[in-house]
DNA sequence: TTCAAATCCGAGTAATTGCTCGACATTAGG
DNA sequence: CCTAATGTCGAGCAATTACTCGGATTTGAA
């Protein structure tokens, strides 16, 4: 189980053309690689269970994708782009607020529609596969701006915005995991506790409003 | 890489005396396995580099574990140990403590020192290495008991303290992760933030109190 | 000193993986 | 049709494990 191979020898291009055909093989091996991670994790996730998942051979996986992980970071780079579309939808929401308690309620109804969607696929991701030190500031990227977005629609509802609009987006994003991703024993339903989150920020972030 | 063998055979048993040597053999080998894992993570863990960073032989390791999850059972239970005897002494403060305040105060700080202990052995454990069933049953057990003494704590001065000790336990845990152990890019340091995570749940735990 | 129990050793084994490569199959265009 | 580009295949190689085993070395009690 070489984890690392590469390196040199100027081997056989990745096919490059896809046209017809080569779509769909591309297309499967892609899909198989996410479903088997969100089924069964990234121990259990080979290359040969990817081929056989997708319906072709071993040798069909490497005549389009380099190595692992490049198939890895196909499904990563859409899961990043999916949460950039998210925040550029969301910005506008922001932006047009009538008051802080609704950006609150934004912020909080966001982050748990990414993680209701597809949240083994998103624990696997998150805890599991390897990330590049490229995707790992992609991340952060990400995550700057949804705290600047935040910041921007409260400061005209609230004094110390940054610092309230950063406790906010981590409380979210990490209450939201353990809800739906972490599914943690709880003695009550995720969705109470999503709604008593909105409770708690709303309160936090009015506190000493500035008008 | 046979990350599962064992199955049956009666092998040869594993040494029980552990007298003079031996302990100090244990002992080298359980303490190498901590640091590969908080230096170089799960992926660098292996039976041969334990091996190596101990000092002994790859011979010498099986002769007390019968395989390698069995050391890090030893680290994950005494980690576990560790937060409960934490529990057990945050307890005395829980239940003496003078009002919610001090209860909130001590859940983030006690959430804040168990993760300041070795945050790269923790993320480790929390994050990569593989748990047993037994082991997640012990991890639900803990987090529950502290969920009961802080909502036991916390009824004298609130309503609905089980709803507000949950996502005070939860917050305080979810929110020290981050600070401490991801270490995620802040505008800020990492304790104004724990200084800002506990101002945020004393407003929460405090709003409609029942006197 | 003697010797059996306790401890240690490390080359070797079997399994599992990531990945290559030469050959075969299918298409589209002429 | 023909044929070259495009697509597919899968046995097998090389690396990397987790773990075994026969024997060497050290220890403590007699």
């Amino acid at each position: 189980m070489p984890e690392k191979r590469a390196k040199k020898s100027a081997k056989r291009p990745v096919r490059r053309a896809l046209q017809s055909r080569s779509r769909a093989t591309v297309d499967a091996i892609v899909k198989a690689t996410a479903r088997i991670l969100a089924e069964r994790g990234w121990p259990a996730l080979n290359t040969n269970a990817i081929a056989a998942r997708a319906g072709v051979s071993i040798g069909s996986v490497y005549e389009y994708f380099p190595n692992k992980q490049s198939i890895l970071n196909v499904i990563i780079d859409r899961h990043l782009a999916a949460g950039e579309a998210k925040l550029a939808e969301a910005t506008s929401i922001l932006s047009s607020g009538k008051d802080a308690d609704d950006i609150v309620e934004a912020v909080v109804s966001g982050f748990i529609q990414l993680h209701q969607d597809d949240p083994r696929l998103h624990r696997a991701l998150s805890t599991e596969v390897p990330i590049s030190p490229a995707q790992r500031r992609r991340i952060e990227a990400l995550r700057s701006k949804i705290v600047i977005a935040v910041t921007s629609a409260l400061s005209e509802y609230v004094d110390g915005a940054e610092l309230k609009a950063t406790l906010l987006v981590e409380t979210a994003d990490a209450l939201a995991h353990r809800w739906f991703v972490d599914k943690v024993g709880l003695p009550v339903s995720a969705s109470t506790m999503a709604g008593e989150t909105s409770t708690m920020l709303k309160s936090y972030v009015s506190a000493g409003r500035s008008d």
